[in-house]
DNA sequence: CAGAATGGTTGACACAGGTCAAATCTGAGC
DNA sequence: GCTCAGATTTGACCTGTGTCAACCATTCTG
């Protein structure tokens, strides 16, 4: 299959380029969840080269720009090479629900497999790069590869997973609770990519927030301003400073006691 | 493999009570989702032997009691065969969420593949059984069969897409709204499996409903009151008539002028 | 069949968060 | 550097749900 080989060579001057660019090595492989997908724990150097050529091809995403949009044919999943991206709903009345951010190393587009359709529009809220992964080359390559097929399993169980944690956040939480949630899980992410355990820049505004969060952006401002009077954070726009994480932990877990 | 032409021939043992049991063949194949695992389209009959082995071993699970806990080690997936269930995440605090309502042909369980253990609670809300399904060779038989193999990705999509959906409600939907939404999705599933279009009987309390909507139970209640008085449903417990399907979409779906 | 337990309904009232509005800040583009 | 649309903050007020409590209905149990 020319495919094949065609996108294999993309991937070998793709690894190159890796070689030489540091920034791009750490996103790309030790720091970064895309790692799940296109190597698995215990891989041979063989079936390495063949996962590296099926997400061989690489697009780019401005600003603003959706990668897929809702309805759109599904063909493809996407790993976020850099940048960071909404994915939202938008009812046939105009209410709009951001149902996730993503950010590097994480897969996009698990909606489309159902309907052979998007389910959703995926935005990039920054500059953004993305792997693009055929997904029948996915399937047909996770056929051969054992530890591939699995880690396409557990990148959707975990998506499942994730969602009934935001579930648990819109159906049961206060405001206060759900911003802290989120704040906590967006540092352990960030975190997870080498970035401040107590420093992050919103990528998103006060409306995207408040969307995900099932509030309004008046609510996302004040509950900000809350938290940074009862000293547990410092806010400046979208940069935000964490001064007591474990203050933010017991607003989340009231019982815990840590 | 001894264990294969074991569950092989409980499988056609289980085929031969299905032929004499005309409820249970109604579940099993035609009308019942379950088909969209265990029988994919376009399946030789080897095929669908094959897949009959794997779906071989039942469980029976009485009211209350639980199929899988959460931290409980994962190794099936269940395919319900008869009863009603709900998954249901329980915080460290103590709140409760549920995260589901499951039906008969529904499958139930992929929460646990990412970290090998089941991630929230399956508890039967009326007798049940299931049909069990190691998810390891499951694994193993998508690798052969190709159908099998996308199948279990569009089930686990369409998961992703049902939470999108469930993230709307909770997080821009108003109480009656949200009502109206939940009896429409649990009409459609019931319609798809052969019952009425217009009376259902809930298996669930005002609680469950409302953890599951992110509302109070008081609120559930007080919502059923309002559309029932507004002429939309009759209620009588457990027992819902509805009168205006059309009222329903509407609350819904406010700006669609059917 | 009585009594208890569970589930459901309804009312009165409180409050978290929504709504509307005004003022300020900011950064992208010119 | 200037400008303007968009983002953010803050205040005042309103409303939909939550909370608490009493009561009713149903089913379970001995």
């Amino acid at each position: 299959m020319r495919g094949i080989d065609l996108s294999h060579a993309l991937g070998a001057i793709a690894a190159k380029i890796r070689d030489m660019n540091p920034n791009t090595i750490k996103v790309a492989c030790s720091n970064c969840n895309l790692r799940e997908l296109c190597m698995p724990i215990d891989l041979s150097a063989d079936e390495l080269d063949r996962i590296d050529a099926v997400v061989g091809v690489r697009r780019k995403v401005k600003r603003g720009a959706t990668l897929f949009r809702n309805r759109e044919k599904f063909t493809n999943l996407y790993a976020i090479r850099t940048g960071f991206f909404k994915t939202c709903l938008i009812a046939e009345d105009g209410r709009d629900q951001v149902t996730g951010f993503q950010m590097a190393g994480e897969v996009i587009g698990l909606d489309g497999i159902v309907n052979d359709r998007h389910a959703c529009d995926a935005v990039a809220l920054e500059d953004a790069e993305v792997c693009v992964m055929p997904f029948d080359r996915i399937e047909e390559l996770s056929r051969d590869i054992n530890a591939l097929q699995h880690h396409v399993h557990k990148i959707m169980s975990r998506e499942i997973v994730r969602e009934h944690g935001v579930m648990l956040l819109l159906g049961s939480m206060r405001a206060e609770e759900r911003l802290a949630a989120f704040l906590l899980n967006l540092l352990q992410r960030l975190h997870a990519r080498g970035f401040s355990r107590s420093e992050l820049v919103l990528r998103m505004t006060r409306e995207e927030i408040g969307s995900y969060l099932g509030l309004k952006l008046e609510t996302v401002s004040r509950t900000f301003s809350k938290l940074a009077e009862e000293g547990i954070i410092e806010v400046h726009q979208r940069h935000v400073h964490i001064l007591d994480a474990d203050a933010l932990k017991d607003i989340v877990n009231p019982k815990a006691c840590h």
